[in-house]
DNA sequence: CAAAATGTAGACAGATTTGTCTATGTTTGC
DNA sequence: GCAAACATAGACAAATCTGTCTACATTTTG
């Protein structure tokens, strides 16, 4: 993201906020100060914090699948690609000081409310599932949905328990689950 | 719980409440109007909200584990513990909405404040890890403790996933997906 | 019975929050 | 070069929130 006028410094300044305090843990000013913003420059641009929060999960969305896919082209078999998907956790997490996924943490934290940001955050793993059932489908064209999405359950659950036990082991363990998976 | 006194009402409301609504969507003056208490009654019981919440997490810690192993107790053999603790799942989750796993959903709430509800949290789910360690440990006296933690992880993700699509398909997947593996 | 403990009801302080509005300054395009 | 659009700074409203405190009622206990 080039930070150049104030609508791309509020979304680069809430994007970081969001993830690493929460989204309701973050306050309007906050994200102002940081960014160096007026208020009515951010509610000139995003009518609200809600309208923000879908902007901001659209443009993390978007990124999310082209570092995640920019990681897997490094790698040429199918199952290179696969097995990348949990290293690319393994190098990720830790940087990220296990804070895990930021659209599951929103999810959660919404509870009910805004379906809106509700319905990026199910977009997105929706897709995230079909990727998963592609590259599964490349590597072994009979293999069934259900192995794919097996694979995706444990790339989710390892994220999660990362999370939790602010260690990778949970990835490793996914990973050579999915491996043996794939044999 | 028995609904007895002033200090079990405002628990067993608030467990209610922070599992319905959130925890930080849940004020103490909604507790205390929908528990029927006032409000020195709970700073007398629980020194504060954060303590109520550590409370909330040992009250429900200790039920989690009861449900659970008395739904497992009905089945016989090890491998159909290990199944019926999916099977668990495809009940429970539906039942509450899909509100997902309340131990995770505080976590993420939290980000990094309060250390004494996530040690809880932490601990908590310390605990279904070895529980999983044990189940398969008794099923296959060889089997490896990674063998474990897979199920552990599919048994996670599932919760998650199917709090994601508000469906039991993630939750049928792992079943699945744990049998195979310990075929 | 009387005293101590416990519970009720709610006002209040103090700190937050989002969002609006006024007033002024700075770019930018025609 | 001037007007329109954009940005700044921050006061303010209105609605939260947690936690304290006063005043009174009820229950328990010696």
């Amino acid at each position: 993201m080039k930070e150049n006028g104030p609508k791309d410094r509020i979304l680069a300044t809430a994007s970081r906020l969001f993830y690493e305090q929460g989204y309701t843990q973050t306050g309007i000013n906050q994200i102002l100060e940081e960014a160096k913003v007026a208020k009515a420059s951010l509610y000139q641009h995003y009518g609200s914090k809600d309208e923000l929060g879908v902007a901001y999960l659209q443009y993390e969305r978007e990124r999310w699948f082209k570092l995640f896919q920019a990681y897997l082209d490094q790698k040429t078999t199918p199952l290179d690609k696969i097995v990348a998907c949990f290293e690319y956790l393994e190098e990720s997490q830790p940087q990220r000081n296990f804070k895990g996924c930021r659209f599951i943490n929103l999810l959660t934290e919404l509870s009910d409310s805004s379906p809106k940001m509700r319905e990026q955050i199910v977009e997105h793993k929706s897709k995230l599932r079909a990727y998963f059932a592609q590259l599964t489908q490349h590597y072994k064209p009979i293999a069934s949905q259900s192995l794919a999405d097996s694979i995706y359950l444990l790339f989710e659950g390892a994220i999660i328990e990362s999370k939790i036990y602010q260690h990778v082991w949970p990835i490793v363990i996914a990973k050579n689950a999915a491996k043996k998976m794939l044999e």
